[in-house]
DNA sequence: ACGATCAATAATAGCGCTACGATTTTTTCG
DNA sequence: CGAAAAAATCGTAGCGCTATTATTGATCGT
């Protein structure tokens, strides 16, 4: 009968310092009130609006957004799945995205495919548990059972730094084929007849891959000859004098070089250097990234320069309009194209 | 009476496909049963393990983390706030980390500051609206209201990359005073007598002062004459060639070059190149990052290795053992050191 | 002046999961 | 063999918020 009888009280649950209702609360209306306010001001009353915001302000109220996205079924972030942000191509796009979508108060989630897609698979399988607003992925090719989660998916999925196979939902990006292409002819055009593209980590890179088989394809048509030099590790300076050193060797009369990336480039002009080979008088090289150093270094770098901020943008932009209810309709390919920057280097 | 005068079924909401209870109904036990095995596998017997698992597998079933995480005011996430993932050093660490909390299916939430503490606080805020397991923020400059904000927060809040100043809970990292004086005394080692320090950015980036205040300290006290010429943009190669040539300019009998970084040095270096200053013999260049072309260039590099891969493998296993509940007692200060990479530039 | 119309606000019912205590089942051992 | 201890499982009550419907108050045309 006594309150000594009656039951334990109820165990307690952690909880959040300030809520929601207590902004109400201070601000004399209702929970609902202050969630509609946060989620379309424009619908409260000027003076509503007022009281909540010094409500806000005063406690140091800091929404919970898991809270949130339970509720309405969907999160405010957003995940991006890359190769490895140490990549500077894709750190790029990273930066340019995250800073875009932080103006809509979207958050980015990050993961490492390290070009695998094993590991791609896992990782959507995570992202997916945060049910994000939407997902972006690094290329075209992916596991059957990642293909799968995805096809289940309401959110927009997109797939960028590669377009030219099938894509899930939409792709941002531009045909890494054509960038072969591109520097095979620019080589020729230059006078240049034996080539040697030097690659790294080809295996794994579909995308470095594809520009070199665009270049082989591209040199054969203008009846160039065109050889491959690879190594299997990820692409280095070093790696780059190396595979300089092999290609001249096997390859003595080559006059063009072109390389997966820039990093192998200027890894080929050091060596160069220290083996007294003119560039471009004769030798000719072309990179491809448009890395920091690449304009800086003797001879300057002819390289070809990709979009990758745009892609992040794109990427954003997509993203804003299908949180805007726009439908995706005929934007589902974008190519943010490349140029080439022409320096002393061919 | 009859059905057609009931209220109209109540509104639906949006849901998940396929929930807890699906798994629990078709393995046959309670949903209780189904999280303790998600959360501690080892609690829930051999058999109901196996039909749980089944069942999982069966139904295609992705967790909602969301609703775990309130549920249980914390979420599976960390937040990590850099300069920006474009800079070689933070993105070494972003990745290291990444694939360190993977293992224990953490998520990384990824922001960029642009080295402003105002840009910092915003991302502080959202952060905090996600409940994460950790905090991870660049430095130990912050704003008054981000010191606020973090005041309050139970989880491991860390600061990495920068040691030496008041800490906000751990930090992770090394002293930039000290790279500047290794530098220093490496140069006056060398028989270098006449210093000066190329700096880019240094306004903003404390950090890379810090390395400068060190560099001139060092210098100084052991007699030598230091100078300073900065730049106030981003690191560049182009910048470390614009500098040099100042440096040379204003002080020409300048015999020693630290840099603000490996950037700056190989433009530095690519400078002298064109200038036909032999390199060591006219000058000693000393870099610090020990980025991925400092090894390789003409000559190569001497250089600092920061730790940026170990910050984050440690700042990881910091999170961890706070969530395995071990109290971070001793090792609130973690220095992760650096090293000096002797090269034939200096 | 009076219901109709519209804007602003409030009440309600969960979203899917976890923590906790309670309950059931199994094991241990005097 | 039976009671106590340990292991395994379950039931309950929210976590803090949003979406939807319901309600209130203000505006308006005839």
């Amino acid at each position: 009968m006594d309150d000594r009888m009656r039951k334990p009280p109820r165990n307690r649950r952690k909880m959040q310092s300030v809520t929601m209702s207590d902004v109400a609360e201070l601000a004399n209306v209702s929970p609902s009130t202050v969630s509609l306010f946060l989620r379309k001001p424009e619908a409260v009353s000027g003076t509503a609006s007022q009281a909540i915001s010094r409500a806000i302000e005063k406690l140091n109220y800091v929404p919970n957004l898991m809270a949130g996205g339970l509720a309405a079924a969907s999160s405010r972030a957003v995940s991006i799945l890359v190769p490895s942000v140490r990549n500077a191509f894709f750190a790029e796009t990273v930066a340019s995205m995250q800073t875009a979508l932080k103006k809509q108060r979207l958050q980015l989630i990050l993961g490492h495919t390290e070009y695998d897609e094993q590991e791609e698979e896992e990782l959507v399988r995570m992202a997916l548990s945060w049910a994000p607003a939407a997902i972006v992925l690094t290329g075209l090719s992916h596991s059957p059972a990642t293909r799968r989660l995805l096809a289940n998916v309401t959110i927009p999925v997109i797939e960028i730094w590669e377009l030219g196979g099938p894509q899930i939902d939409a792709a941002i990006g531009f045909h890494h084929d054509q960038v072969g292409i591109a520097v095979a002819e620019h080589l020729i055009q230059q006078g240049r007849r034996n080539l040697v593209f030097l690659g790294a980590r080809m295996h794994q890179d579909r995308r470095a891959k594809q520009r070199c088989d665009g270049f082989l394809r591209a040199a054969h048509a203008a009846g160039a000859v065109a050889k491959v030099v690879e190594h299997p590790d990820t692409a280095s300076a070093e790696i780059g004098s190396m595979l300089l050193a092999e290609a001249l060797r096997l390859h003595p009369d080559t006059d063009g070089i072109a390389c997966s990336n820039d990093h192998i480039a200027v890894g080929a002009l050091f060596a160069c250097e220290r083996l007294k080979i003119a560039v471009p008088d004769r030798l000719a090289v072309v990179g491809f990234g448009d890395l920091s150093f690449s304009a800086a270094c003797n001879p300057p770098l002819t390289t070809i320069r990709p979009s990758g901020d745009l892609i992040g943008r794109e990427a954003a932009r997509l993203i804003e309009d299908h949180l805007n209810g726009e439908k995706l309709t005929e934007s589902r390919i974008i190519d943010t194209r490349f140029t080439l920057q022409h320096r002393r280097s061919s």
